[in-house]
Order: structure tokens, then sequence, then C-alpha cells
DNA sequence: CGCTTGTTCAACCATGAGGTTGAAGATAGG
DNA sequence: CCTATCTTCAACCTCATGGTTGAACAAGCG
């Protein structure tokens, strides 16, 4: 395996991580876990026990939101709980936000453009992109 | 084709679309090509150029984000481009956020009623979990 | 019309993911 | 020590997914 990681934080890692955690969001039981793990930490059969799924399940489950850093297990013995990490969801929306505000900013840039052109009459756009755009009419 | 959404918003769809979007993600090429989309539309076959697998491989990726609203198809004929569509980012943003938000909430209050004990010497914490995050030391 | 280009559809293959059952480690309590 | 409880490991099944190849469908263009 390559399981390096000396001392560069590693770009690869990073989309690693990140495909790990949105691929652990992508399921409707594991994010529910999340929203309760949201409100409290609890332990794996306490988890489980909503769900018409067995407890090994469930710990599958546990185990992909942990390999995806979005969970910790504290091995306390006594109650060995599940606990919701939120650094790695602060990396998701940091993710998510920084291409999304990229292509508003675009889409922005392209409003003014359109209504610059409407003014004026006529300027040949060179992105043809723009043409598209224009013909959708970008919803709010 | 189910697009009627005639007035309930309806958590199912929803739910569903969070998981398709959170899926969709999950795929660091599908990510790639979000990025991508993000600086300027493009078409298939230009999204496919940079990557060693087939033209069709592409395809279906585009399929899985258009499946999953992050991104539609002008269907234009000319230049059938793919477009990023940010609503649905936003819909995931908020859902992270939203449970981030609380657990964070959750911690604060948990530190500071830890910081109460401390100096009071003792009161019984009703919460089981409270015993666990104590153990824990809550990392900053 | 016939060709070239771009896109998707259809089968198919291999692998991984979610689920099950069954048994094995730990750990508190009798 | 023995037992009950919680959790995980292992093997297995099924089905979705990502990839391939090959062909079909559309649209411009010589």
């Amino acid at each position: 395996m390559v399981e390096q990681a000396g001392a560069a934080p590693d770009v690869k890692d990073d989309d690693e991580r990140l495909s790990r955690a949105f691929a652990a969001l992508g399921d409707p039981i594991r994010r529910d876990l999340v929203v309760r793990l949201a409100e409290a930490d609890a332990t794996v059969s306490e988890l489980a026990a909503p769900y018409d799924v067995t407890v090994q399940a469930i710990s599958k489950h546990v185990r992909v939101l942990e390999d995806a850093g979005l969970v910790t297990k504290t091995k306390d013995a006594q109650r060995r709980s599940v606990h919701l990490e939120d650094n790695v969801l602060d990396m998701m929306t940091g993710w998510i936000e920084r291409y999304r505000r990229q292509a508003e900013a675009r889409y922005s840039r392209l409003d003014a453009l359109l209504a610059e052109m409407d003014a004026d009459g006529r300027t040949g756009p060179a992105d043809p992109a723009t043409e598209a755009n224009k013909k959708r009419g970008r919803a709010s």
C-alpha cells in the first residue's frame, strides 16, 4: 500500500479523504447516523437500535464513517461511544463552496457582460459558453 | 421521470437528491469534472480529453452528475455543453453546516459545563455522553 | 448523398458495497 | 471462573458501479 505520508500534507491524501467523506454521506443511513451523532455521542448498539438491519451492518457503517474521518471511536472500554468530528465536514463545505463561488462569480460576470452587450447593441462574445448560458436565462 | 413538484417539497425527494449528490462527488473523476465545469461549460468530449478512459465512461459520469442535479445539459444541438448548477451544491453545504453547527454548539455547551463543574467541584451530569466526552478531553 | 464527429445505448465484465449469518474477542458482573 | 453483553471479524450473497467494446443515433459538411 502507499502509506508514506512522511511530512508533506499531500494533496493526494486530501483527495482520498474527500472521496471517502462524500461517498460516506452518500448513504442515507450513514447520513442519519451523522444527524443523530450531531445531537449526542452514542454507542454502536444504540445507533443500531432504530433501524431494522443487524448491528453488524451498522458497525460497518460506523467504520466507513470512521475511515472517512467523520467520526472517532473513544476506546474507553466502558462506554465505547462514537463521536462526530467536524473538521472533515469543514473540509467538505470548503471544497464545495470554493467551486460553487467560482461558478457563481463566473455567472454574474457573464450576466454583466450580457447586460453590457444588450446596451451596446452587439459585441461578439469570445466564449462559446456565453451563448449557451444566455439561452438558459440563469435562474436566480 | 418524477418531475411533478406540485406543492409539497417532499423530504423523501430531497433525501434522495442528497444521496445522489454526495455519492456523485464521492468519485474523484466526477469531482474533477465539477472543478473544471466551475471554470467553464464544456462538452462531453472536451471533458473526456484529459483522462485516459473512454468517452463513454465520461458520458456515464456526466449522466450521474446530471441525475444528481449537479449539472444540466443544454441540448443546443450546436454545442451540447454541460453546465454546472449550484443549487444542489447549496443544498449540500446547507445539510452539512446544519449538523456541523449543531455538534459544534453542543461541544461548546459541554465545555462550558465542564468548566463550571470544575469550579463547583461536583454536579452530577445527567447525560451519559457527558462522561464520555469528559474522558476524551475534547481536542480544541 | 455519404462521410466525419460527437454522443449515447446495449451487453458485458470485474470489483466493491451493503446486507446477512455465525463465531470470535473483550469486558463488566455474578 | 463462568456468563452475559457489546463489538468486530470472516465468509458469503446480491446488486450497483465503473470500466470496456461495439453499434446506433444525430448533425454538420464535403
